[in-house]
DNA sequence: AGCGGTTACGAAAGACGTAAGGATG
DNA sequence: CATCCTTACGTCTTTCGTAACCGCT
């Protein structure tokens, strides 16, 4: 009847089970037997009193039961890897950290800045997920996620990495050569999720000007807003870090030197738990100081 | 080699261990023989590859290592608790919170206000310690921490319960009949940790006034000083919930009705882990919308 | 000398893997 | 019908309690 199972043994091949939708490939995962994992999860749904997956023949799937079981049970086996890391001190990191962050941040900066970190571990593999939609931090086995703006789940501790400048851009060529523009009169391109057709500006003394454009372009990428930028379509509002280099070599120019739009925050969040794997957390310091220096 | 034995058992015992400081009662406590305990430990021990606690014949005393696990220990373990609690849900609470909080406040205001609480969980045990010195809170086994004041902890969860209102008290048959009192020339009695001779009273516009006095008694203890009033030796600054019924009843008088000395705040403190253990939480939401009640 | 922690040993319990059974797409 | 999960069974590992041993006050 005392199920003797290790219990958070319990809780990593659950895990791995609703990771995979499978017994047998967790069985193989874990290199154990597959009636054993079939077993532990029996043994744990026993306890627990509730059933935790729906087993057809052919796939697997978490209860409402299971579903919030998942992301306790990720943050527990997290905090007894903290506890085994901490007293082992000095030891080098090692596993998997899973990164979803947004498309745009991620293929440019974050992915290029973390060279320095992996050579550092060695033994630490990183995950990179670039997507812009939501997630549901706590269904996906992600570690640490990066967010522009704010960070819509109380189950997770959120740091802002930075609050980014954003600023009128538009090809040279394209500009008529006065000092003075009527920005609202210019040809606009939009980026999607960060502006309607109302845009907003700010000046030094922080005095709003609003007005209305009908964007001659939209898109939700911001490379193709680049391009289009680029080539004359029109002007439009990017991140600072994200034309700094275009700016530089003249590629780009600031049309509205006085004038800036509201910074967006970059946050990055953790789950809430009180400790976290070492590699989570020294990932975690790495990208917020990359971050910092890179966005600030 | 690979010791099958339950991690959080491992805990477990190290916890008991640790506060019973002695093996052979945390076996008794466990229901186990004295050896297993023994067993345990030292596997523990080798899992982390430290030692975590010095024994001898007669006395068991934590490492540094063992005080640092010591906390991280008492919330897994927490967790744990709370999935099990969480599935099985609408079970009844059980279990033991242990409660810390100042001698004032614990002793007339709270440990009366959980009378209901106890009622409707019989299966609760309130541990109260009422003690005004400031905890190592992880080295406690505390689960709930009433403080006056700021929580000097950031491993804690805090949560501003009320902020008390303070006022003059005196004694009626002690003070001059005429409706304006000069303070600074009344004898006082000040309470210890809260007051030096320096007064600070702010009136309804948030004025302040300062001055200087030298009390005609001093004591820690707020029932001390509350007698000193009545027996007319001077006037004290205290909180309202602490002579409301005194004032009701006539017995003292607010000397000085415009004037209020700086609100004090009142928290609770929790570990601070994702979960907590149901009783913890319902007993922590309890007695916050007691105190949020009567001191506010 | 007594109390308390560790080590030794036999016994019992439980978890594992292999193999058979059953359901589903 | 093939795949995947569950149940059955025998083996083996591991933990448990009892008992002897050792150290400290």
């Amino acid at each position: 009847m005392t199920s003797r199972f290790d219990r958070l043994s319990l809780l990593d091949t659950f895990v791995r089970v609703a990771e995979r939708r499978s017994l047998s490939a967790a069985a193989r995962d874990l290199d154990v037997s597959q009636p054993s994992v079939s077993r532990q999860l029996a043994a744990l749904e026993a306890r627990l009193g509730v059933v935790l997956m729906r087993r057809t023949t052919h796939d697997v799937t978490l209860t409402p039961d299971g579903l919030d079981l998942l992301a306790d049970a990720r943050r527990l086996i997290g905090e007894w890897e903290a506890i085994e890391e901490r007293t082992a001190e000095g030891g080098t990191l090692a596993g998997r950290v899973r990164v979803i962050a947004p498309v745009a941040l991620g293929q440019s900066l974050l992915v290029n800045g973390t060279a320095r970190f992996m050579k550092q571990h060695p033994d630490v593999t990183v995950d990179w997920q670039l997507r812009d939609d939501p997630i549901r931090f706590a269904e996906e086995g992600c570690d640490c996620w990066l967010k522009v703006g704010p960070v819509p789940d109380d189950t997770l501790v959120v740091r802002e990495l930075a609050r980014v400048e954003r600023l009128v851009v538009g090809a040279p060529e394209s500009l008529p050569e006065t000092g003075d523009v009527d920005l609202a009169a210019l040809p606009w391109v939009t980026l999607g999720p960060f502006e309607g057709n109302r845009i907003e500006l700010f000046n030094r003394e922080g005095v709003a000007t609003v007005f209305s454009v009908s964007p001659r372009m939209a898109s939700d990428n911001i490379f193709a807003v680049q391009q289009a930028v680029r080539q004359g379509v029109g002007v439009a509002i990017l991140p600072r870090w994200f034309v700094a280099s275009a700016l530089d070599n003249g590629m780009l120019v600031d049309v509205a030197p006085d004038w800036r739009a509201a910074r967006l925050p970059v946050n990055l969040a953790l789950a809430a738990g009180a400790r976290r794997p070492a590699r989570v957390e020294a990932f975690a310091e790495y990208i917020a100081a990359w971050c910092g220096d890179r966005l600030g």
